[in-house]
DNA sequence: AAAATTGTTCGCGATTCGCGTACCTTTAAT
DNA sequence: ATTAAAGGTACGCGAATCGCGAACAATTTT
């Protein structure tokens, strides 16, 4: 799994093998081994590549599949801040509340 | 760090080594050898201790600091939803005007 | 078409893995 | 209080996997 998405990332960008092994001090065919699937990269590898991608950790390894996490506002399962300023719980719920009548009033606009 | 991680969170579940083995299917002297640092998890074994704490891997390899991720609003570098339908590039300007324009109010409130 | 860059594969030595085992500590049961 | 059971720690062993360098093919640049 890692290996197709490192592999995908790294087209994207259009980088080289080398580009990536400078950027982590790896040999290129230790990265190129991360690619093909016939080496694993260390925990800290995958930590830095998450990092140099611009992605999470969890894209890497296949625990989710959005390279940027979707969040679902209504499962309050994790903290959300707006200029660095948490959101309280009822600021949450009225956020939710404008969103939802907002796309009322657009329905019926139509 | 990873052993740091998994040694807290374990305890806070007051789950014992033998528990979390058998989860995993690995012996339970590999999974101490985890939270002693003596062992490093394969990346399959990060993934499955990420699901079964109910965390993310970016927390378990220190990317992150927060459990539960903590998403700041003005940096749309993730997308939202609610009620499973995408927020537009709009709503979350707006959404973040609401909140900060109520914020303005509550100040003067005082 | 020659040179340079990029990508692929593999053998080697070194490292690290997972397991079993042994042992100590703590908790539960009698 | 004594014993049994469960939880936690440490380590040796064989097996698996790592990272690197090297050799070579494929592609791009000059």
């Amino acid at each position: 799994m890692i290996s197709k998405r490192l592999s995908e990332l790294r087209k994207k960008r259009q980088w080289s093998l080398q580009y990536i092994a400078d950027q982590l001090n790896i040999a290129k065919s230790t990265y190129a081994g991360y690619e093909s699937g016939y080496r694993q990269p260390s925990l800290e590898a995958v930590k830095e590549l998450a990092t140099l991608f611009g992605t999470t950790t969890d894209y890497l390894l296949g625990v989710t599949n959005d390279e940027q996490p979707t969040i679902e506002l209504t499962n309050a399962a994790f903290h959300m801040t707006v200029d660095g300023e948490p959101l309280t719980e009822d600021e949450i719920i009225q956020l939710i509340a404008f969103i939802r009548t907002k796309r009322e009033l657009e329905k019926h606009k139509k």
